[in-house]
DNA sequence: ATGACTAAGCGTCTTAGA
């Protein structure tokens, strides 16, 4: 089974290069972030007829998650316990969900499509909401794991945290920054203590996974890693390889985020992937 | 070429992205 995340950024804007991929690269799940649309604005019919079902979650104009698959897709969620709102507060108090996350299970996998808030400057509310969001996250996902201590986990997406200074083509760039702050990376890391794995680290692929559309950023190679699979140790034990698909930044209209790619060992990759003999 | 931002909305500017 091969599983990539990738933020989409518009998929009404993206379809093409979207399918594309999914049939070049042979993705059995994609999860989608950014998709900017509602459920039903979301361009079903292309993805239907290269024979994937699509799960949306979408608000407005902003964010949006979602799952592309050609294996059946179980136990849809929106949001996790705890999630944090961010917004004009309701008349209770309560501050609006956005549509940033969303759980499914596929083939026994427990998968998560995560589009973790910008923070936009380290003053402002964005910030400590992203904060907020993450701490949340962690939550959810140790009471997940410990409910489900044998099922195969990972949080895919776009966590907008680079976690070491290898992951931005200069530190000094970033300071008063967000992605790169302390409080940013320990939210990170707080995953990585708590048992998940970055799983392309792991396996050794390098490279940025974003680049700015402004100043020359990606033929120059000034990107940043932000996009990450964080799979629990059931999740790594089924993982033979992972890839950057750098090339996807490439190209007309390209998304400035490229996918970031798994393959798993399970039954079904092992029945397509097998010489039949009899 | 991998080349000087892009996308959506009620929209000719604003908000958001990072």
């Amino acid at each position: 089974m091969r599983i990539a995340t990738w933020n989409v950024n518009s998929i009404r804007t993206r379809k093409g290069r979207v399918i594309d991929y999914l049939q070049s690269a042979d993705i059995d799940v994609l999860a989608m972030q950014e998709i900017k649309c509602k459920p039903e604005q979301f361009p079903y019919e292309e993805f239907e007829e290269a024979g994937y079902e699509v799960i949306a979650h979408g608000l407005n104009q902003w964010n949006g998650v979602a799952f592309a698959s050609r294996l059946p897709i179980e136990d849809v969620v929106d949001g996790f316990d705890g999630m944090p709102g961010f917004g004009k507060p309701a008349e209770d108090g309560s501050l609006p969900l956005e549509a940033r996350a969303l759980g499914v299970t596929i083939e026994g996998v427990r998968l998560w499509s995560l589009y973790v808030p910008n923070g936009r400057e380290l003053d402002h509310p964005h910030y400590h909401y992203k904060l907020e969001w993450l701490n949340a996250l962690r939550a959810a996902t140790a009471k997940r794991r410990e409910e489900h201590p044998d099922e195969p986990l990972a949080l895919m997406g776009d966590f907008n945290i680079a976690p070491l200074d290898i992951d931005i083509w200069d530190p000094a760039f970033f300071e008063g920054k967000t992605h790169t702050s302390q409080p940013e990376r320990d939210a990170f890391n707080a995953f990585l203590t708590d048992g998940l794995v970055d799983v392309t680290r792991e396996l050794g692929v390098e490279g940025y996974t974003y680049w700015d559309y402004q100043q020359l950023r990606f033929p120059r190679n000034e990107g940043m890693r932000i996009d990450f699979i964080l799979g629990s140790s059931e999740f790594l034990e089924l993982v033979n390889s992972a890839e950057i698909a750098r090339d996807e930044r490439k190209g007309d209209g390209p998304s400035d985020h490229v996918p970031v790619m798994v393959e798993l060992d399970t039954e079904t990759s092992l029945d397509d992937d097998m010489p039949m003999i009899f």
